[in-house]
DNA sequence: ATAAAAAATGTAAACGTTTACATTTTGCTA
DNA sequence: TAGCAAAATGTAAACGTTTACATTTTTTAT
C-alpha cells in the first residue's frame, strides 16, 4: 500500500519547488519549459490532486449540499438535475443527501454537510423551522429552501416556492368551462397540499359551487384507491376529481377502473405534478407541470448570488402550468 | 464575516489543549469535569467540527463516490437508497454523482471523487473498460462495479449484476405455458438489453418456436409506441410481447391502444424492472422485479470487505422474480 | 551596457485536525 | 506516607495544499 504522489514528490521529481508545483496545477505565471518539466513530473508519478488539503488551505470546497427529502421521487431527480446544471460548468458540485421526511434526520444531515463545510444549503421540502435554520447557519453558509414545509412568519432566507394559486385555479376552472358543476378532490396531508385544498374551496366558492366534497388521503397511490369507494358511495353525482397529486390519481385510476367506473366518460380527472409516465396512462392524465428543473436551477442561482454579495432574502415563485389530456371530459356541447 | 470557531478557540475558552477537546470530540480518556468544561465551551462558542481538517489528518473520508448513469430513474434511485443504509449506521457516506450515460463524463467524474479523497467507489452502470479503470485506481481506491455496460474478459474487481437468464426464460415460460405460440420481443440498445435478446432467442428455439420476431427500439417509451405500428402490420399473429424494459412497455400499451388494440384480450405483455407504477396501469403489467435495493447493500457490503481486507474480486449475480398481474391472458382452457 | 521594472521561482507560514510521545496528576499498595 | 502504575493532560509534528512575501532571473528602456 504506497502512499499516493503530492505535491512535494512532484516538485522533488521535476527540480522545483512545491509553490511552482501548486502554480502550475492552478494556472499560475511560469515559464514554458518549468511547466512542461513538471507536468511529465506528474504524469509519470500519476499525480492527483487532494481536494481535502486544498479546500482547507482556501476556505472554500466548491460543493453545494442539497438536502431531498426523498431518493426516489422523479420531482426531485429533476431539481437536482437543474442544480447540477448551474454548478457543474462552473467546477462546482452538489452533493445530495436524503432526509426520508424525517424533520430529526434532516436536521443532522444538515449538521453534517455543514461540518463537510459546503459553501452553500439548498434544502428542499424542508421542515426545519427558522429558529434552527437560524442556529445551523450561524457560521453564513448561504441557504436556499426549496418547496418549504414551514410557514414562516418572515422571509428570513432566500425561497424558491410553487405558485399552486394559479394552478390550482386553472385547474378547477378548467373543469368549470368543460361543463362540471360537482367537483370533489382528493386531499393530501403536507403543507402544499393543504393549501392546494384550501384553494380548490375557495375557487369553487366564488363559482358558487358551494357543495364542495374533500376526501382526505395519505397522499400516495392507496390513499387515492380507497378514496375511490368513498368517492362512488358518499358522492355519486361527482363527475369530476382533482387530485392533489399525480400518485393519488393514478391510485383513483386504478380504483375506479375496479368499480367498474369509467375515465373520463364517467369521471373526469386532473392531477399535480405532471410525473413523466402520465402522459402514458389510459387515459392520459390532464395535469399541472411544475417546473421542477428550473427550481433547481434557481435555487443553485441565489447560492452564486449570496456567495458573491450578501443581498436581503428573496422569494420566487414559480407558476405551474395546466396540461390538458384526455383525463377530462367536456360536457358541454361542444365549446371551451 | 467573523471566521467560525476552531478547536483552539474552544482550548483556550476552556482552559486546555487542544490536544483534550480533540479526545473529547472522539471520545478519548478524559475525567468528568474537563469534559464538562470542554462541552460547555463548544456549546458557547457554536463550534462545529472541521470534517476537512480531520480527514486530512486521519487519511480518511467515510466517504465513498456512487456513480450513477442518471439521477432520475426509480431503479437507481432504490440502489442508492441501499447503499446508504449500509453506510450510514456506520458514519459512513455516499456521494451521488450522474453522469449522464457520457463515458468522458462518467471518466472525469470519477476523476473527480477520487480528488475528494473518497474511501471507495460504487459504479453503476459503467462504462470503463478495465485499463481505465485501472489507470483510476492506482490509488488501490476500492470499487465495485454494478450493472456494467462492459463485459470483462476476466473479473479483476467486485461486480454486482442482475441475473438476465433466469429473468428472461421464467417470462418466456409463464408466456408459453399460459398458450402463446407466437412471442415477439421489443429490444433494447443497451448491454442488458442485448443479453436479454439473446435469452430469449435462445428460449423460444429450446422450446421448439423458430419463429423469433424481434424489434429494436431506442429503450425508452416512444420506441415501445412506435413498434406498435410494426407489430401490428409486420407480425399480426403475435399474441404476446416481452419488452426489455418497463419504459418500453407502457409505450407499447399507449401505442397499442391507439390503434385499437386491446392488452392483454388481443396481445399480453410483459415487461422488465417493476418501474412503482407498473402495478397501477391498467391492466396492471407483469415484469421483473429488480432487486435493485439488495444490490445496492451488497455493493455497500463489498467496499466495506475490501476496506478492511484485500479480498480477490468476487462476481455477485441477483436473481430477477417474475411478478405475474393482469397483462398476460391464459390462452388454455383454465390450468397453468 | 546598465538600471529599473517585470516575471519567474523559492521560502515558509498558514488552514484545523489527529496522534505519538512526553509530562503531569491521580489512585493504589505496602 | 513513600513509591509506583495508571490515567489524564500537554506538546508538537504531521496531513497536502495555497499564498504572501522574499529572492532570483529575465526583459525592457535608456
Amino acid at each position: 500500500m504506497k502512499r499516493s504522489p503530492t505535491i512535494v514528490d512532484v516538485a522533488d521529481a521535476a527540480g522545483v519547488s512545491i509553490a511552482t508545483v501548486s502554480r502550475v496545477i492552478n494556472g499560475g505565471n511560469v515559464k514554458a519549459p518549468t511547466r512542461k518539466k513538471v507536468e511529465t513530473a506528474m504524469e509519470t508519478l500519476g499525480y492527483r490532486r487532494n481536494t481535502l488539503a486544498r479546500s482547507l488551505a482556501t476556505g472554500k470546497t466548491g460543493v453545494v449540499g442539497v438536502l431531498i427529502p426523498d431518493v426516489l421521487g422523479p420531482l426531485y431527480g429533476q431539481m437536482a438535475r437543474g442544480i447540477e446544471e448551474v454548478f457543474l460548468p462552473l467546477g462546482m458540485h452538489s452533493v445530495i443527501v436524503s432526509d426520508n421526511r424525517d424533520p430529526e434526520e434532516e436536521k443532522s444531515a444538515t449538521e453534517l454537510l455543514l461540518e463537510r463545510q459546503v459553501d452553500g444549503l439548498i434544502l428542499i421540502g424542508s421542515y426545519l423551522t427558522d429558529d434552527i435554520l437560524a442556529s445551523l447557519s450561524a457560521a453564513q453558509t448561504p441557504i436556499v429552501l426549496v418547496q418549504r414545509e414551514h410557514t414562516p412568519h418572515e422571509c428570513h432566507y432566500d425561497t424558491i416556492q410553487l405558485d399552486n394559486e394559479s394552478g390550482v385555479t386553472a385547474a378547477i376552472e378548467h373543469l368549470i368551462t368543460s361543463g362540471h358543476k360537482h367537483i370533489a378532490h382528493l386531499a393530501g396531508t403536507r403543507l402544499d397540499g393543504q393549501e392546494r385544498a384550501r384553494i380548490f374551496k375557495r375557487t369553487l366558492q366564488q363559482h358558487q359551487l358551494t357543495n364542495t366534497h374533500i376526501f382526505e388521503t395519505n397522499g400516495v397511490e392507496d390513499g387515492g384507491f380507497n378514496a375511490a369507494q368513498q368517492l362512488i358511495t358518499q358522492a355519486p353525482h361527482v363527475t369530476a376529481v382533482f387530485c392533489v397529486n399525480d400518485r393519488v390519481a393514478i391510485g383513483l385510476y386504478h380504483g375506479l377502473e375496479t368499480n367498474g367506473v369509467r375515465v373520463p366518460d364517467d369521471i373526469s380527472i386532473i392531477g399535480f405534478d405532471d410525473l413523466p409516465w402520465t402522459a402514458y396512462l389510459s387515459p392520459p392524465l390532464t395535469t399541472l407541470q411544475q417546473p421542477a428543473r428550473a427550481m433547481g436551477q434557481a435555487a443553485a442561482q441565489r447560492i452564486l448570488k449570496q456567495l458573491n454579495t450578501p443581498a436581503a432574502p428573496e422569494l420566487t415563485i414559480f407558476p405551474s402550468q395546466l396540461l390538458k389530456r384526455a383525463s377530462v371530459k367536456n360536457l358541454q356541447g361542444g365549446d371551451a
